[in-house]
RNA sequence: GGCGCGUUCGUCUAGCGGCCUAGGACGCUGCCCUCUCAAGGCAGAGAUCACGGGUUCAAAUCCCGUACGCGCCA
């Protein structure tokens, strides 16, 4: 075994990255790292009418984001890089011809001139009777004069490839192990269109084996048309790489995962403010899984340890709230001068950036624990830079009976008060309760409700702390006066 | 309709003939910690392994059917 181990992935450019072609990659990616092998980006692009330029830059902008990195494809939407350039299929047709005039020289395939009606018909036909709707080979047989009849009548042709009569061909699969599919039961590929153009199937048959791609790993909906390309490769006398087909993610209600669902595109994954780590480790998980049932990786640990074998068969749900337990953890193990760098984009967009106030390294450091998605920094912090704003619980706290003597009172004791620091904040305000013969929570309730504006946040001293004296007095001033 | 693929707690999964009175993770419930919310710790509920037949001393695990779901032919 010398071959070099070498994936790919294969998007049509006709939209954006989503959650399921996300995964592909990655599972392309982890095994060419791991095996220490090449991972190919290949556009599939000869969909003229549905494919654009910004599909593509979407499409390289999100695995980017994901923190993946192909060696070899495209760079931009225009250009490439690798030694079995161009990486665009429209830029490869004269090579696809090439193949094709050869397998039509050998007889391997035919001109077919069936119309869209006729074959409309045909199948109408079929089910009638109750027989698979499929296309009947008569044009397999056509003599030469036939065809230059038919061709003398201005007749256009498509061209099909033809499969064998019998047997039966059996697709290598790494996690289905050898799938059989009897070939009588196959049709005829059409590998060349009418609109004179290549056909997918037999595409991406030439790209893998010209680019030398050793493990093929895609979506389990390519597992059926899998027979024919394995024949094309066998007709042009190629050897068919493995193939490894990965069952499909659904949606919470068991359908295929779509809009419906909600987001459904990688980017938008990013702009609710999920890690790429968060995706990459919780993608890895959905659909494939290592016997000790860890949850966590790096991506070292998850280039060790992923394989092929481990993928599932079945589909699996996508779950958010998982997702979101996960980004959690990865938010919490990450430094704060760190994490503040990855939510500057969020902090942009609320506006916190550049506001005077307390440095964002403490703030942030004090909600550390709570995050779930870098969307939530900005909200959870935002209070020590924009003016309170109570929600209702907290402005039913603060009418409570005699809570603006609390305030006008713990005001007037903190305003003389030093070092305004969290411990001795802590026993100066437990002293100040008990000179007032209150409970604590008959204070501190308050004076969360007071500088805040919420029920909710962070441990009240060191917040205080981090606030500054001269804002808690104001605020509790403030807060005080509004009560009458 | 044909062919192909699949089916273990709500979800992701472990399991590859005896270790399974089916394990883990997320979520859920309760308790502890506590200035709130989290985080953390502990405990718990939750799966007749889709169903029905076999094979075997023994099956979630092997075989055959059935049902349901999904994919491809479109």
């Amino acid at each position: 075994m010398t071959t070099k181990i070498r994936t790919r992935f294969a998007p049509s450019p006709t939209g954006f990255l989503h959650i399921g072609g996300a995964r592909t990659t990655l599972y392309n990616w982890l095994f060419a790292r791991r095996h220490k092998g090449d991972f190919v980006l290949r556009i599939e692009d000869t969909d003229e009418v549905r494919s654009t330029g910004d599909s593509v830059t979407a499409i390289l902008d999100s695995i980017k984001w994901l923190g993946l990195n192909w060696d070899e494809g495209p760079i931009d939407e225009k250009t490439d890089r690798g030694p079995h350039s161009p990486y665009y299929q429209m830029q490869r047709v004269p090579i696809y011809r090439k193949y094709l005039d050869q397998l039509v020289r050998e007889g391997k395939a035919y001109r077919c001139y069936c119309t869209k009606e006729e074959l409309d018909e045909m199948r109408r036909l079929a089910q009638l009777e109750k027989r698979p709707p499929r296309y009947d080979g008569r044009c397999r047989a056509l003599s030469d004069s036939q065809r230059s009849a038919l061709e003398g009548q201005g007749k256009t042709f498509s061209i099909r490839f033809k499969m064998p009569a019998d047997g039966a061909t059996i697709v290598e699969d790494a996690i289905r192990g050898n799938v059989s599919f009897e070939n009588k039961l196959q049709q005829d590929l059409v590998i060349w269109k009418t609109t004179d153009g290549p056909t997918y199937n037999f595409c991406c048959v030439i790209d893998d084996h010209l680019m030398e791609i050793s493990h093929v790993t895609r979506g389990d909906e390519h597992l059926s048309n899998t027979p024919s390309q394995v024949q094309i490769y066998y007709a042009l006398g190629w050897k068919p790489p493995i193939f490894a087909h990965l069952s499909m993610i659904l949606g919470p209600d068991g359908s295929k995962l779509s809009k419906r669902h909600g987001a459904t595109s990688v980017l938008e994954y990013r702009d609710q403010g999920y890690l790429p780590h968060t995706m990459r480790n919780y993608l890895a998980l959905l659909g494939w899984s290592n016997t000790e049932s860890q949850q966590l990786f790096t991506d070292e640990d998850l280039i060790a340890k992923f394989n092929l074998e481990g993928c599932q068969k079945s589909p699996a749900t996508f779950d958010t709230v998982k997702l979101q337990w996960m980004n959690g953890e990865y938010i919490r193990h990450t430094p704060i001068d760190e994490l503040i760098e990855l939510a500057k984009p969020f902090l942009q967009k609320a506006g916190l950036l550049g506001l005077p106030g307390p440095d964002l390294k403490r703030t942030v450091a004090l909600e550390h624990e709570k995050f779930k998605l870098l969307s939530e920094i900005p909200t959870l912090v935002e209070f020590f830079y924009k003016p309170v704003v109570l929600t209702p619980k907290a402005e039913k706290v603060l009418g409570g009976p005699g809570v603006k003597q609390v305030l006008l009172e713990l005001a007037e004791a903190l305003s003389a008060f030093a070092p305004f620091e969290d411990k001795a904040l802590e026993v100066r305000i437990r002293k100040f309760c008990e000179e007032k013969g209150l409970k604590a929570g008959q204070v501190f309730h308050p004076l969360r409700a007071a500088t805040t504006g919420r029920t909710e946040g962070p441990t009240l001293f060191l917040m205080l702390e981090i606030m500054g004296k001269e804002t808690v007095v104001s605020r509790l001033k403030e807060a005080a006066a509004k009560l009458d």
